[in-house]
RNA sequence: GCCUUUGUGUCGGAACUGGUAUACGAGCCGCACUUAAAAUGCGGUGCCCGUAAGGGAUUGAGGGUUCGAAUCCCUCCAAAGGCACCA
């Protein structure tokens, strides 16, 4: 054995040796508790950093914890492969995207996860842009598309001019592309193609209560994502157009007798039906400005609101008030019904549109039942109805069913329930994505690709990316031009691909059966390992893909492809990892673009990969934000050495380890109980460290160093002569030496998880392992004795009106009257009591004793 | 503006169910080993006053509950993240 640590050495032999052993394959329907552990896949752009490196050493962890536990556990790795980086990359370097994702899968599989010591099941890999996967992400489309659940419709869409496509809402943030923070996303009107997530609006929302493994804050912008609003559409008819009418969506209908106005969205389709003619220019030059307005132009113009009157009037049905209709680009066209009633009293916006076109405002509801007389600003809480004729007096909320009763009857309105959620778009203008499997045909419409016809095979060769003009497939006529299965007759093929979030949403089912060649997954293998045990992955898919995922999953479970309906029990959303950026002198989240990338390889090659993991996980909680900081990672590298150094100098003194593990612990010397005991706490402390709910590997990191100090000082030798230098160990009689070992064993079972390469080496370096293929990795997790876990003497603190006086050692177990006794009579705590009469004693048994004086 | 989370030494962070605040690591200081340095082993190290013994204040600020509060309650401040003209 090396008497140095010197990890290059024996990190890759190994992974080498575990891949051949294949430890680390999930054995599919075995009878025995499974464990499925997933980490969020990558997307392969080529390098993988410490803020990666990260997220996959939390998840190993539990994998490899849990597999120790005697699991049956899947633990697999993939890539998310298609996607517009892949385009770009093809364009500044000329290469194809093909070439470019599979030499980058190659090596962030080879040089950098493997080289992590991560425990794959490599034979599950999935790659999302090649056929034998791409085949079901398209069966499954058309199993959305059978179900009525994919559909094409022109709407106003989101088109990022960078990325030359449209983006789903979820993609657009602050109006501006998520992958492009710089570009403005603009709106357009186009037929695209979309999933019908909103039909799943209730069950995606309420089911967030069911997930009691995560983490709410996540749950929380879900929620507000999915943004459920309960209210009425009221409606209003028109002056002297008794076939028109105006529909407004509103949660406040108890404040409908306050209405002195109504607002259409410029985009609204009555706009100029209900324009009089002395308005028409005013009305036409607004809607030309508000459509040259930016989404972003719309917003930061904020609360300074416009708009210009129609000039025709609206009839409230509750009080037959005529009020005057306007357009505002305050209104949305895509929310509700793209127009609102205007209560001024009642509503902030209103406010202030009142007030700059001096619009009327009456206040419907007061906190006492009594108007006031003039109203400085908008009362915007509940109360009780005034100056609302037949609702006068009612509070609110009974004014809002009231309400809604009485216009069901006179046919003026229904309740009605609104999301913010919209249906996904998932078209893509771009080349690299899946296909979507259709065919249109002039005479038949829209026709699907028959099942037995899959893949519709992305053509790769003579494909010419320009990035501009419409995706290429447009142009390649061979691939372009096909007969409709149908009828036979020329047709032509769908031309957009599919967004890459449904390559993700469903990727977790695939693992279960992964190289199924006949279907998407076998049923048997799905429902054994779904759900997901624990989800580990980045909070920047808080809705994304997670929420995506999550209607995947629903929507599959009603076509009977799986038996669950939530996928991930547990989610861990981990902390990204920062760095002092040098561009702008911050600290700031680890990225290329600003240059503050510490990458993996030069790292494992000078401290290697188990130093790596282990300050990845000592530094900080998972949940929470992470410094990198080369300097401290070193304090991992010095416990590794430690750990080590410790190990050889059991060798060197030719202690034998193979002999005896087992020993009797009733007749420990005085002199090593306390180290047998510190043992069993530190496995107790690792073990419910790493249980689920808590996962603090920091404190479980902390407790091994305390137990391998502990071993440190109990056999180190503090004699004159022997002070020097490194480690010397005192002489220990035989059974001394079994306690040094069965702790010093221990401490490497539970780092194993932690620390794979260096537990491995030292296990079999001191004879641990029988024979030569046996791994740490597979031995069963240290179990404890909680009665070797009890000190059965403890430190009873005494206090003086809650404040710490002294401790004495006594014996476990004291009564009251001895515990008070000793606190009475402990010289510090009579000197301080200064014969002053005692109150009062609290005495907490075998903790404190607190005399309130 | 609203919602969520977080405020503890020089730094990263511990602290069970309210019971010795600052575990563990980094940094710093010292000793040993060494010709020397590095590495290693051992010890010290939150702040203020004091040579010391000892004393005092202290978990973002202020108040409250309690024998006792980092922990529970209220008000405020700060930071990070999310949402935001959603009627």
């Amino acid at each position: 054995m090396n008497p140095e640590y010197e990890p290059q050495n024996i990190e890759e032999k190994w992974q080498e040796r575990w891949d051949r052993l294949g430890i680390y394959q999930a054995h599919d329907l075995e009878n025995k508790k499974k464990f499925y552990s997933l980490v969020m896949f990558p997307y392969p752009s080529g390098d993988l950093h410490m803020g990666h490196m990260r997220v996959y050493t939390i998840s190993d962890v539990i994998s490899r914890h849990r597999r120790m536990q005697g699991y049956n556990v899947l633990n697999p790795m993939g890539w998310d492969a298609f996607g517009l980086p892949a385009e770009n990359a093809a364009m500044a370097r000329g290469r194809h995207p093909q070439q470019w994702t599979q030499e980058n899968i190659k090596y962030m599989r080879d040089e950098q996860l493997k080289k992590l010591g991560t425990s794959y099941d490599w034979r599950r890999e999935v790659t999302t842009c090649e056929p034998d996967y791409y085949h079901w992400t398209q069966w499954l489309f058309l199993q959305f598309f059978k179900k009525g659940l994919a559909t094409r419709k022109e709407a106003p869409v989101n088109w990022c001019p960078e990325c030359q496509t449209v983006l789903a809402n979820e993609q657009v943030e602050d109006g501006k592309c998520w992958r492009h923070g710089n570009i403005e996303v603009i709106q357009k009107k186009m037929s695209q193609w979309f999933l019908k997530i909103t039909d799943y609006a209730d069950r995606l929302l309420n089911d967030l209560d069911k997930l009691k493994g995560w983490p709410e804050h996540v749950k929380v912008m879900q929620r507000n994502w999915i943004g459920k609003s309960k209210g009425a559409e009221l409606f209003f008819t028109v002056e002297g157009k008794p076939n028109v009418r105006i529909n407004v969506f509103t949660t406040r209908q108890d404040t409908v007798f306050g209405v002195t106005y109504l607002v259409l969205a410029p985009e609204h389709p009555l706009v100029l039906d209900l324009t009089e003619s002395r308005q028409k220019k005013a009305v036409q030059d607004y809607i030309e400005s508000a459509k040259h307005k930016t989404e972003l132009e719309r917003m930061t113009a904020e609360k300074s609101k416009t708009g210009v009157p129609l000039g025709s009037l609206a009839i409230n049905p509750f009080n037959g008030d005529e009020i005057p209709i306007w357009i505002s680009d305050y209104v949305l066209a895509g929310y509700g019904t793209g127009a609102v009633m205007g209560v001024p009293a009642h509503d902030e916006r209103d406010f202030v549109f009142a007030k700059l076109f001096d619009l009327p405002i009456k206040q419907v509801v007061s906190p006492d039942g009594k108007a006031a007389t003039e109203l400085k600003s908008a009362y915007l809480d509940a109360g009780i109805l005034v100056n609302s004729g037949m609702f006068n007096g009612l509070d609110s909320e009974k004014a809002k069913e009231k309400i809604i009763d009485w216009a069901m009857s006179n046919n003026s309105g229904c309740a009605r329930i609104q999301y913010k959620l919209r249906d996904w778009l998932i078209s893509r203008q771009r080349y690299w994505g899946c296909p979507i499997p259709l065919i249109h045909c002039e005479k038949c419409g829209i026709v699907p690709v028959d099942e037995k016809d899959l893949p519709v095979i992305l053509p790769i060769e003579g494909i010419e990316i320009k990035g501009q003009g419409g995706s290429p497939l447009a142009n390649d006529t061979k691939w372009l031009n096909i007969k409709c299965p149908k009828c036979g007759q020329a047709a032509k093929r769908e031309t957009d691909t599919m967004d890459t979030f449904i390559d993700s949403s469903w990727y977790f089912l695939r693992y279960a059966d992964a190289t199924n060649k006949k279907e998407a997954f076998a049923l048997d293998k799905v429902n054994y390992w779904m759900p997901i045990d624990q989800y580990v992955g980045g909070v920047e898919h808080a809705i994304l893909h997670l929420l995506y995922s999550r209607f995947f999953t629903k929507a599959l479970k009603d076509m009977g492809l799986v038996d669950c309906d939530e996928p991930f029990t547990n989610l861990l959303s981990q902390g990204m990892v920062t760095m002092l950026s040098p561009q702008s002198g911050r600290i700031e989240k680890m990225s290329k673009s600003r240059g503050n990338v510490v990458g993996t390889t030069a790292f494992f090659e000078q401290y290697g990969a188990d130093s790596a993991r282990l300050f990845s996980l000592f530094a900080a909680p998972p949940e929470q934000e992470l410094v990198w900081s080369e300097d401290s990672a070193i304090g991992q590298y010095r416990f590794l050495g430690r750990l080590w150094r410790f190990a050889h100098a059991l060798q060197d003194q030719g202690v034998e380890v193979t002999a005896k593990t087992e020993f009797d612990e009733n007749n420990v010397p005085a002199s090593a109980a306390s180290l047998l005991r510190l043992t069993h706490k530190t496995i107790k402390a690792v073990s419910e460290d790493l249980e689920k709910e808590h996962y603090v590997f920091n404190t479980a990191i902390s407790s091994c160093m305390i137990l391998l100090n502990g071993i440190y000082k109990f056999t180190g030798d503090k004699t004159e002569e022997n002070n020097g230098g490194s480690h010397k160990s005192k002489s220990l009689s035989e059974l001394e030496k079994q306690i040094v070992i069965f702790a010093y064993r221990n401490l490497l079972l539970l780092l194993a998880p932690m620390a794979p390469h260096i537990t491995e080496q030292i296990w079999h370096d001191l004879g641990f392992a029988r024979v030569e293929d046996e791994s740490i990795h597979v031995h069963a997790w240290p179990k404890y004795d909680v009665k070797l876990t009890i000190d059965n003497e403890i430190e009873l603190v005494l206090q003086i009106n809650g404040k710490f006086v002294n401790k004495q050692i006594v014996q476990r177990g004291l009564r009251k009257a001895e515990a008070e006794s000793i606190a009475l009579t402990d010289s510090k705590m009579v000197s301080k009591i200064d014969n002053r009469p005692v109150q009062k004693i609290i005495v907490v048994i075998d903790r404190l004793v607190n005399v309130v004086i």
